[in-house]
DNA sequence: ACAAATAGTGCAAACGTTTGCACATTCCTT
DNA sequence: AAGGAATGTGCAAACGTTTGCACTATTTGT
């Protein structure tokens, strides 16, 4: 009924258990008989090492732990599938946490996976989030750490993100080459920095194309949904006289649609509109919205690569520490993709 | 830099390891000075006790592990943040596994999930899945396990569904309220339980409104997104005369919205059309869908609980052992929600 | 006041592995 | 033929906990 052990194999062969454990982890010396003997009983048992005993003598669990805000964007969901399939693919098993845009969450779930001894941990902090003590703490207990999505300067690590400038700027860069020019932008929540870089980018593709960079082209969601625009009334009006909106996500760019058509005007013929992230809704807007396609599991896989490689690179490191730790912290940028649908 | 443990704590206070440690479990005789002491100490080290001794001496791990098919459907994702917010809420961590629908991957997750000796398992088994018997072996190895979304006969144990059946009938009741005479049904892949039910459900309804179960009334679809759908041509012609239509989920509404536009009639004045899930594109189709919405969430939180509650109630089985096992099994039934938006 | 019960503590084994060291055996070298 | 290397094996400690048992010191009951 219970687990065959190491043990019991070695009383039934007649050796000692380090015998056993040696023939099994194949790499020191043992007689070709013995390791048949011992390898033909741990098949016939179906033999397989009890992961406490190993993680307490090897100080290793293979659990890797995700802290994520939420999971209601697919773009969230298949970052995590990333991770899953690369932690699949190296042996690692991955502990999903949610912390639902909660501070005092995050820091409780990243004290649980230290708890759990985690091997590594992968995060992407809440919007809420501004002291990241709970961060560096895990950092000092020497378990390695990548960020995603979203990128922390005060944490001395590595990161991989989209590049929202570019996305942006060639989304607009698009809509320059179709022949509009009075291109809106509507706006995520000011303090994020994805809704800043998106901005940036939008404002140089502007910029190289020699348009004019108006004020009051540029319009700010309270929100993450776009139901909540600051200057909503003049937005309204704006309308008017638009030919193009780029919005900040896919969501905000559905009430971008009832706003146009409430204002009488139609997308595509006079006002061409692109979203953010592609979401899966994006195809089911009429019409289909274009949208900036992030490369969402890819992150996950990156973001999942580098942690492991840090995880099992580091026990050399211990032999030779990294004198400059700040030459280990770098960004991964990964390129969007534009996909062109019928609301252009 | 390392962890501090109950012996470094011992040390400091001159005293054994093992009183260190009942006095952090306080459940044992321990003088009051000691046990301030200890606690204090810990405290001030941090101390976190080590999962891999402690599971390796009474052989828990506080993880369950999730096997699901994918998560590409907010309704997964849902359950599996029912499940994240009760083994949260009970301790335990979760790992996450996605079988892609595949057989084999499933196999091979099933037994990683029993080589890292999880707690417990919580399945939904993959479309591809005929036989059983991994499932049948993670029974025997002794982990309890708890099936959700989907209904294995074979494998004696507890599973929690939603109740398919009632949610279509109701929808229908529904229709047939608002004056719907010819309502059709478009039904998923043949093979899966939920189709059948959905149609029972749906035949229910009719039957008891006495109305004519025409047999060219119900139509199958190929896929999960209702692109490819058995006899087309003659549903199309169909559509001429119908006035209701409920399909197998919200993706395939949407297909059916095409259609039915294509034949040149609108919804919901000609044609209403329910769909089922609640997926969030529900709300951006043009008219906004109504759907059956099936209650997500508290499936995996029902699942996980009864999951918990078999390994935490399973210590008194060892003594009492259950004399009939397949009393305990049965099959938890949630009721779904209509939700009327302006479809119908 | 003396046996008996009880409270508080420590020892040591156990959980299942891994691994440095020591030992015995075989093989090769000169 | 003797010395040394190479090979194969076992012992025992270690990883950090928990827990039954034994032991002392104190309290309780009569």
């Amino acid at each position: 009924m219970r687990k065959v052990t190491i043990t019991d194999i070695a009383k039934e062969l007649g050796c000692s258990p380090s015998t056993v454990s040696r023939a099994l982890r194949n790499k020191e010396k043992v007689s070709a008989e013995t390791h048949a003997a011992v390898t033909k009983l741990a098949k016939k048992y179906g033999y397989r090492p009890n992961p406490n005993a190993t993680g307490l003598v090897n100080n290793k669990t293979k659990l890797l732990g995700v802290l994520v805000q939420h999971l209601e964007h697919r773009y969230f969901v298949k970052i995590l599938e990333g991770i899953l399939a690369t932690g699949q693919k190296y042996g690692y098993q991955i502990i999903t946490c949610i912390s639902h845009g909660s501070y005092d969450q995050e820091k409780q779930l990243l004290s649980q996976l230290y708890n759990q001894c985690v091997d590594g941990v992968l995060a992407s902090h809440s919007h809420e989030t501004k002291k990241f003590s709970h961060f560096q703490d895990i950092m000092d207990a020497d378990i390695p750490m990548v960020f995603f999505d979203r990128f922390i300067e005060e944490i001395d690590t590595q990161c991989v993100i989209s590049d929202d400038f570019d996305g942006a700027k060639r989304a607009v860069e698009y809509l320059i080459s179709k022949g509009r020019k009075k291109i809106a932008h509507l706006m995520g929540p000011e303090h994020l920095s994805v809704s800043y870089y998106r901005y940036l980018g939008y404002r140089e593709a502007l910029k190289e194309a020699g348009l004019p960079q108006e004020k009051d082209l540029v319009y700010i969601m309270q929100d993450e949904h776009g139901k909540d625009i600051a200057n909503k009334e003049q937005f309204l009006e704006k309308i008017r006289e638009l030919d193009a909106i780029i919005t900040f996500n896919d969501t905000s760019a559905f009430e971008v649609y009832k706003l146009v058509r409430q204002m009488g005007r139609s997308i595509p013929e006079d006002v061409a509109v692109i979203g953010f992230s592609d979401d899966p809704i994006a195809q089911y807007l009429t019409p289909q919205l274009t949208t900036v396609r992030q490369p969402a599991f890819e992150i996950g896989q990156r973001a999942a690569e580098i942690l492991i490689s840090k995880i099992e690179g580091g026990e050399e490191d211990e032999i030779f520490p990294t004198t400059q730790p700040s030459e280990t912290a770098s960004t991964i940028v990964l390129k969007n993709d534009l996909i062109i649908r019928e609301s252009t």
